[in-house]
Formats: C-alpha cells, sequence, structure tokens
DNA sequence: TTGCTCCTCACGTCACGTGAGGTGGC
DNA sequence: TTGCTCCTCACGTCACGTGAGGTGGC
C-alpha cells in the first residue's frame, strides 16, 4: 500500500482501496498485537475461521478476521475462556448474568491478592521468612525452623480467633524471658533436676496463659474441623518438635500448674 | 488414635505420644488441607521428600512431611511457581528482593483487573456487548456490529486521546441525527442525487469535528505505531465495512468540507 | 545464493486433575 | 464377599509457546 496525497483524508482513499485485502498471518497478528502463535491457536480451536489461501498455501487474512480476532482478543482480556468465547456465538445466553458472574469472580481474585499483599507487607515489616503462617507475621520474628512449622500446624487447626489469642500470647514474651530460654536451652539428656528447674520456670506463666485463654487448657475443644482432627494433627507436630527432655517439661510443668489451681480454688 | 483424658493437657499427652506417626497420603493431604494429587504432584516435581513405605508399598508420612507440605502451600498461596520455591531451597538469593518482586507483581495484576472490573460496570450500566472496545463503552449502545467492528480496529490504532476525542464526538450525535440516519439507510445501489445528498448533509458536522479535533483530517499523522500500520488497518476496515455508495458520500463530504474551508479561509 | 517468511506437526509448559487397571485391608 | 483405600502410569486441561523440518519469495 502506497501512502497517498497527505492532503487526502481517509475515506476518499478508503474508496478506491482494494476490498479485499490479504494480510498474511504475521500481519493479521501484528494488527490485533498478538502472535501468529496465538492466531493457529484459535484456528485449531475453531474460534476463528480460516481464511482463502494463496496457491502457495498462504492464509490470506481479511477485515473480518481481524475484527474476529480483535473481538476474541478482546473477551479473553476480561477474562472469557477460549470455550465460554465459543459459547457466546452459540445460543445465546443472558449475557448480563455472564458479565455479572466474571465481574463477581474478579471481585474475588482481586479481594485474594489483597489479602496476599497485606501478608506480604507483615513479611516485609517485620522481617519474617516468606513461609511464617499469615497470623504470625508480626510475632515470628527470630523464631527456629521448628517453632514456625508448630505454628503451621496449628494454623491448620484453629480458627482466626484462637490464632489471635495465640499470637498474643507470643508477643507478650519478651525475647530474653528467662523460662522461656531455659526451656529452648534444655538439652536432649537433661537430668530430672535440670527438668524440673525448667518446668518450675515455666508453670507461672503457663498457668495465666490458661487462665486467661482458657481454651488453651484443651485446644480439641476449639478445634473447628472436630477434636480429633486436631489431636492428629498438633499431638505429632508437638512430639516430633521438641525433645524428650522438653516434653517432659511441658508436662510437669502442666502438672504443677493443676495442683496449684487445685489449690488456690 | 484414642482421644485422651479430657483433662489432660496437649503437652503431657504429646509427650506419651508414639514419635513416629505413619499417615496415608489421603491423611497427610486433609491435614494439609490440599488432595492426594497434589501430594504426589509435589513428590514427582521433587518438592517433597518420599517417606517410608509398609511392606505393601502404601505410604508412611511423618510430621516432617506435613510441615514441609504446609510450606510449599503457603508458597504457592503466596505467589511462587514450584520451581521457585524449589530454587528457595538451592543458592539462598536476597529473600527480601524476592518478597519485593512477588508484591509488584501482585500489584500490577490487582491494577489490571481493576481495570477490568471498571470497564466491565460500564458495560453494565450501558448495557453494551462485552466486546464494545472499552473506549466507546460509554457511547457504543445501538452500535451495529459492523461498527463496532471498526471501533475496534481504531481502537488498535489510536492512543487513547485520540479516542477519547472520537468518543466525544459520537456522544454529541444525536440518535435521531438526520444526516447520520441519511448516511446509514443508504442504499448499495444509490444512485448519484442520493449520495450527493447524504454528502451534503454529512458536510456541515464534518467540518465541525475536523475543526474541533484538526487530527482527524488525517489520522495517520497521530497514529502511534506509525502511518503506515494505520493506513494498513484502517483502509481496509472502512473500506469493508461501509457499502461503496457510503464511501463515495463519505469522500464527496470531505470534498465539500475542504472547498468550503478554502473559500472561507 | 542468502536471508526472510510461510506452512504443518509434534511436543512442552504450568499445576495439577482424571481415569484406567490393579492390589490390599476390614 | 463387599466396599473402601492405596498404588502407579498415562493422558487430559488451559492457552498458548517452542522447535523441527520443509517450502516459497525476493
Amino acid at each position: 500500500v502506497e501512502r497517498d496525497d497527505p492532503g487526502e483524508a481517509v475515506p476518499a482513499v478508503a474508496s478506491r482501496y482494494a476490498r479485499d485485502v490479504a494480510w498474511s498471518t504475521r500481519q493479521l497478528a501484528d494488527l490485533a498485537g498478538t502472535t501468529v502463535k496465538t492466531v493457529r491457536h484459535y484456528h485449531r480451536m475453531e474460534l476463528l475461521a480460516l481464511p482463502e489461501r494463496t496457491a502457495n498455501g498462504y492464509k490470506q487474512y481479511q477485515v473480518s478476521h481481524l475484527v474476529r480476532l480483535l473481538q476474541i482478543r478482546r473477551l479473553t482480556e476480561v477474562g472469557l475462556s477460549l470455550a465460554q468465547i465459543r459459547e457466546l456465538s452459540g445460543p445465546d445466553q443472558d449475557p448480563d448474568a455472564a458479565v455479572r458472574a466474571l465481574d463477581a469472580e474478579l471481585e474475588a481474585t482481586i479481594a485474594r491478592l489483597q489479602r496476599v499483599r497485606a501478608e506480604l507487607a507483615v513479611v516485609i515489616e517485620h522481617g519474617v521468612p516468606l513461609d511464617t503462617p499469615p497470623a504470625f507475621g508480626t510475632v515470628a520474628r527470630g523464631l527456629s525452623e521448628r517453632d514456625r512449622g508448630l505454628l503451621a500446624v496449628l494454623s491448620q487447626v484453629l480458627d482466626a480467633g484462637e490464632l489471635d489469642d495465640v499470637r498474643a500470647l507470643m508477643a507478650d514474651v519478651p525475647d530474653d524471658d528467662e523460662a522461656a530460654l531455659l526451656f529452648a536451652a534444655l538439652p536432649e539428656d537433661a537430668d530430672d533436676a535440670a527438668i524440673e528447674a525448667a518446668a518450675v520456670a515455666l508453670a507461672p506463666s503457663m498457668r495465666s496463659s490458661t487462665e486467661r485463654f482458657p481454651w488453651m487448657s484443651d485446644l480439641r475443644e476449639v478445634a473447628p474441623r472436630g477434636p480429633k482432627f486436631a489431636q492428629d494433627a498438633v499431638l505429632p507436630a508437638v512430639a516430633d518438635l521438641f525433645s524428650p527432655a522438653q516434653l517432659q517439661a511441658l508436662a510437669r510443668a502442666n502438672e504443677i500448674v493443676r495442683k496449684a489451681v487445685a489449690e488456690d480454688g
């Protein structure tokens, strides 16, 4: 196509323009802002009619193909699948309902992505690992992989409200909490005296915790997916993530608390 | 696993709990809130280590598998691909940079989806077809498929600013505009007199349009993808979407406008 | 002749899902 | 015995992309 007299407006030129343009696949793809692979894909999917061919087999696209291709591109951009686009040409369903369904889908997707972004912001702000369970993003700094593993399991078992109680407790424990340090440092082969010392140290905060959040005395009762599910998940996780000495210390501290509560009550 | 004394807290139970639980694939999947197919997929992708087996070949998962599975799930939920998750275990790159890249991606995706939602809102409000080019959603009501095809091609060729000029012109044309109706009704075999009549009727608004938006006298000059691209796309589209009689009327109206402008100037 | 374009066909990608065909446990 | 679960393997899905292998046009 030669450039015409620049003083001449488009309609004047168009009236003399060859009616049957013949675009190649590449030209068609360029005009529509897409790729030749995409054009061929739409042929295979029978979304786009095959054009005439030249003697050597080259495809010759017309304006109708460009318009259809642009239509398909537009519909995929708003979120329709190719199958849905094919159906649109068929028995005409309520187009308004289709649009509303699309919109609702987009709304849900956006909400989900925004939640993820909020979680990423917490991850950045508090410098915690990316795989930190979202409920503990603000308090997980400095936790070991094992601790985070336990929190991940807990996150599967408890509701948001209970998870927030756990988070609140964790936020109240200072980094240099003596009982926590003693517990964490308990060696695998700790003797009974060491275990007892850790338990005694742990007991007071354990007592105040269960007084503040009574559900913590048996989390099976508040597990939304059922007590069996909670027990099957949390017991092994706790048993696996703490050493036997630590588990003994926990059990012993628990005993101390129960005795103390019974005496005070 | 039997339900233990309900008065006993979790740590106490855990200390007596068998250290090596053995979950089946289904149990593991349930605990992680996913499917057995997903678990097996992660094995094939070598993201999740294969557990021990029983004599009959059944897999026996441990807590470590659950924790790893939860980690993978968490990372896919924030948008990492499985390949990226595998890389995370490898040479540790800057994790903060990875998070920021993820966040930027999410931000762009959300922005795109919100643009689409805004376009859908226009589609619903103005009752136009879903494939209407977004720039013309507010004025495309009642347009023929051919007209919308032309607008789709134009949308590929012009910038947002020029498209908005076109939209503004269309908004100003009342539904019962005489010249427009005359032009639209021009029969295929219209005689010269009918064509001339349509041209004369069109001329005034055509003149005021080019005076208001001078670029319209030759849109090749403002086409962001170049004059050749604009001409190759728009000329055939115009030539194809209007009848020869209509094209003649457009060309003639253009001539009238040019003559009038020359006389007045 | 050279480089560029066009064509078809088969297979790859991504994160799984589906289904076949067979075995083990209660 | 019946129904339920487990296993592997191969192929399907979605919207294309990649690459091979070959031909045509300037």
